[in-house]
Formats: C-alpha cells, sequence, structure tokens
DNA sequence: AAGATAAATGAAGCAAAATTGCATTTTTTT
DNA sequence: AAAAAAATGCAATTTTGCTTCATTTATCTT
C-alpha cells in the first residue's frame, strides 16, 4: 500500500501536514467530497487554503472533480495512472437523489457518442442519478 | 407556431410581462442561458424574481438544466412533449471550454449504461467538452 | 546539519451568488 | 369590479470563492 507522504512526492507535491490530512480524508472516503464536506471534516479549516489544496491537487492528478448536477463540484481519488494535467477517469459518476452523496463506478466507463460534424471533442462526463444501494436499502 | 402567453398557459403559469420577457429570451437563444446570463440580457432584474421564474419553469416543463461541468447551471427549452415533473430531455449536451456556451444536442441520445446492482436509476446526463464549430472555425 | 530558496499557509478584505421573510402589486376568477 | 391567489420587489443575510501580502515551512544544497 501506498503511503499518504508517497502519493504526494510521487506527484511532485511538498508533503505538508495540511495536505496529508486532505489526502487520508480522502483515501478513507466511500462517496467523492465537496468543498464544505472537507470544512466540517478539517474542522473549519482556513478555507482558502483548502481551496488551494484541492486545485493543486486536482492539476497533479490526485484527485478529479465529479460533476454531479448539483452546483457544488465534487471531488474522488484518481485511479492510480493519473498524471498531471492528464486524467483517465472515465467512469460513470452515480448521484444519489437521497443521501445526496455522489459515488464513483469505476467498473463502469462512459460510451462513446459520435457528434454531428464540426465539433471537436475533449472529454466526456456521464452523471447517472437516482437512488444509491444504502438508500434503496433503507425504504424496504 | 405557439405563442409564449399560450407555452405559459399550456403549462399553467399565471401570465405575466416578466415571464414572456424570460421566455422569449429561452426562444430566441442559440444556447443554454446562465442565471448570470439572462442578468444581463434582462438588464439587472430583480434576482430573486428571476431564479423564482427560472424553478418554476423548470418545474413545469418548460426548461431543463443543462449541467456542464461549470458552477453555473445553464437553462435551455425543453422539448415540446415535456410536462410537470416529467422531463423528456435524454439528449446530449455539448460544452465548448473556448466560448463557454452550451448547446443541448438534440440529434444525439444518451446511450444506456448498466450499473451494478442495487442502484435505481432515475436519469442520466451526458456531457461532452470541447470545441464547438464555430470556435474550431475561428482558428483557422 | 545549517542555510538558502522556493513553495505553502493564513489573515484581511472584497465580490458575487443565492436564500429568506415580508409587504406590495398584479393576474385571474367570480 | 371586487376578491382571492399568485407573483413581484426590497432588505438583510449567508455562503462561496478570489486577491494580495506577510509569514512560515519544506526541501535542496553545501
Amino acid at each position: 500500500m501506498v503511503s499518504t507522504t508517497q502519493i504526494l512526492k510521487d506527484h511532485k507535491l511538498r508533503v505538508t501536514p495540511f495536505r496529508i490530512e486532505v489526502l487520508e480524508l480522502f483515501s478513507g472516503a466511500q462517496h467523492a467530497l465537496a468543498a464544505a464536506d472537507l470544512e466540517t471534516l478539517l474542522n473549519n479549516p482556513d478555507r482558502i487554503t483548502l481551496y488551494r489544496t484541492l486545485k493543486s491537487f486536482e492539476e497533479k492528478g490526485i484527485i478529479h472533480k465529479a460533476i454531479d448536477g448539483t452546483n457544488q463540484p465534487k471531488f474522488a481519488l484518481c485511479e492510480a495512472h493519473c498524471h498531471e494535467h492528464n486524467h483517465h477517469d472515465e467512469h460513470v459518476h452515480f448521484h444519489c437523489i437521497k443521501c445526496e452523496n455522489t459515488f464513483c463506478i469505476e467498473s463502469v466507463f462512459i460510451p462513446e457518442v459520435s457528434l454531428p460534424q464540426g465539433f471537436r471533442i475533449k472529454q466526456t462526463d456521464m452523471i447517472v442519478s437516482g437512488e444509491c444501494e444504502q438508500c434503496v436499502m433503507k425504504e424496504l
């Protein structure tokens, strides 16, 4: 298992206590985290530092943004083979309308689509929303 | 051609000058509009009224939200057969990273995906991003 | 192991975006 | 034309995010 410290070094980021803390939260999370979630979990850290941390993690390929239709962008750990400015997170994201959580479905790839001529495609995102397993269970 | 007034009536909304104005902007738009776009186009209307108008239009099935990865949700006219709480906008949205505009690609349907067991799927969104035709042209 | 340097942090202040409650105005219905 | 219901506009507040700058910290070099 790769240590948090090693992950930071591998992505050419300085190892600071704050970054370690943030990264460990991501490692332990079962779902994608919004900036607001992290603020709570970290007990009201300096918000600007948090934003900057998220930004550099994203740029270096440690986390990726999971769009989910809410106005709050969520973040989750990248898969192993992401690098600086070269993400490979071509999986579907699931957004639960009950618990509001967003999950990476790494086993399901986003299908290709062909658009009318003229468009230059760079990236495709897919968000499936509905109810997650836990929430469906609770209803029964 | 259906008049703006008629569209409002059909969706059980009272006909007010403000709503007519907003709806006509949507009819004339070539791409999805963010709340901020509308504020400009309407020359700084009361922002709250605008938000409420968008909300009721969406609820009644006149417009739909086009997620595009920016934090600003965009809105566009629904296709003809949308009704209250019963949208049918299963098309792909395209977000141009140059001009920042978001387009409904009504000719391209979102492919179905199957998720691991346990999820209850309600809706699927697909956002393709890259450069739109106009922006690609400009570069040549 | 200590100092140099480059990067990260935290504080203060600001700007924009969104929400709430309430009083007023307008639309629709009778 | 009046009554009822809905929509609007204002004020105040909250949340979110950005910029600048001084200080602190991690890393690299010797």
